[in-house]
DNA sequence: ATTCATTTGTCGTTTAGCTAACAAATCACT
DNA sequence: AGTGATTTGTTAGCTAAACGACAAATGAAT
């Protein structure tokens, strides 16, 4: 009796788990071209893992190329060049993809991913059997193609921020699109759940730490923001770019 | 019996022209995938035009999405912000793709095509009915979904560069790239024919133009290279980069 | 040849933001 | 509560590179 009750919560631990791989991939937009059975058949080699805060992920070249897709907390994709320098290409959080994303591993570029909330979770499978699901399902090539040509759109945005706008206007302008993607809104005051260093922040507007808790300071002192290690609260969104 | 030529000749040069056209897209790796029916059906909706130095040619919102291939000259591809800032983004040679390449018309930005040479020759075909032919062609599907990547992985470069790298550094980036993409080589020495001002050197390395004439010059003056309007010499393309 | 527009060359001046260097605050761990 | 590590705050130089302003050279057009 007590052992068909073990092996009954064995199976059912079990179905659960496939049934969350299975949803992880099917609320993704992404997957919405894809029938039932295809997502199954890429969940059968889904890697599904948890990690914590400080956790590096490597996914670079000595092993399979991966894709993978973070279903919670947040993490921050760091790429260190020849020089040793670190630079921030991304900040990622629930629902988001990375890894080989170009479906073409290379293996200058050095790149892992860093956890910086308290406990994130993520699969992935492997990237040969998305090209595979690819040749079997073009619909999924044209929403990939979107897909990363969303992620251009966006890194172009940001390359021509960097040329012809100034430390301050690039720290405004990502605070601005933190809030409106992670901020929890009450009127125009927008409080943001603060998972990043001073560095973190500098890193992503490409300054230096220095000058990024000066713009802060500075922020803080106009009264336009209050922050602290835990949380950025934005007095007034509207005011805030202007 | 003239009136017969004179059709002849018509005859002649519509075949030449469809002919043209068919070998514009069959010579092109993107392509190779696909049969010879396929590409005929891209190509009867083909659009074909020259254009000659200076003149500006738009793929912005008004019109149809298009992706476009220029086949013949240099074009360089601009985009102007809300300020009125004009940051060249991509110079083009023969062979490339240009347009609403992620398959997603934005109205936001503002980009368009100079034409740097003498003559160029562009044709063009509508990007609905490249999507079509995509989910016909998994294998298109997949080339075009690498393409893009590619792409993207070089604006990644770019934009790290900008971040961590000096004006003069960028430079001389710009310059070998330049070289071994369309330098005449002549054992370690590459002749160049330019034609960039140096304001467009300038802004393709993020720079001003008074930078850009100061470091050419100082270039010129040790000997590494050596240039005018018309073309750029790298005496020895192995000790520009050290 | 003359005129006008574009491109190139040079030079001070100014400045945003980097570096270095240190102190204070906070966190994590035992 | 104590200790070491990480993060934040602040300042003083320093420097790469932007900017403005102008002259010279080249090109195109009549």
């Amino acid at each position: 009796m007590c052992c068909f009750f073990y092996r009954f919560t064995i199976l059912l631990f079990f179905r659960m788990y496939e049934e969350l791989k299975y949803w992880y991939l099917r609320d993704h937009k992404l997957f919405w071209a894809l029938s039932m059975s295809q997502i199954k058949q890429l969940c059968i080699i889904t890697g599904f893992k948890k990690a914590n805060k400080g956790e590096v992920i490597y996914f670079s070249s000595s092993d399979v190329p991966r894709i993978y897709l973070l279903k919670k907390g947040n993490i921050k994709i760091v790429s260190s060049d020849e020089d040793g320098n670190e630079a921030i290409k991304e900040i990622l959080q629930k629902g988001d993809l990375f890894g080989e994303l170009t479906l073409e591993s290379d293996a200058d570029v050095n790149e892992y991913a860093k956890v910086l909330t308290e406990e994130v979770s993520i699969c992935s499978f492997l990237m040969s059997d998305f090209e595979e699901l690819i040749l079997k399902n073009p619909n999924l090539a044209l929403s990939y193609t979107k897909f990363v040509g969303l992620k251009m759109k966006r890194l172009k945005n940001s390359y021509s921020n960097l040329v012809s706008k100034d430390a301050k206007t690039r720290l405004l302008t990502f605070l601005s699109e933190w809030a409106q993607k992670e901020g929890v809104f009450d009127g125009n005051k927008v409080t943001i759940d603060n998972y990043l260093t001073q560095n973190d922040i500098a890193q992503i507007i490409c300054t230096s730490r220095q000058t990024a808790t000066q713009l802060m300071n500075e922020l803080e002192e106009k009264g336009l923001i209050y922050y602290n290690r835990k949380q950025i609260m934005i007095d007034d969104i509207a005011t805030l770019m202007a």
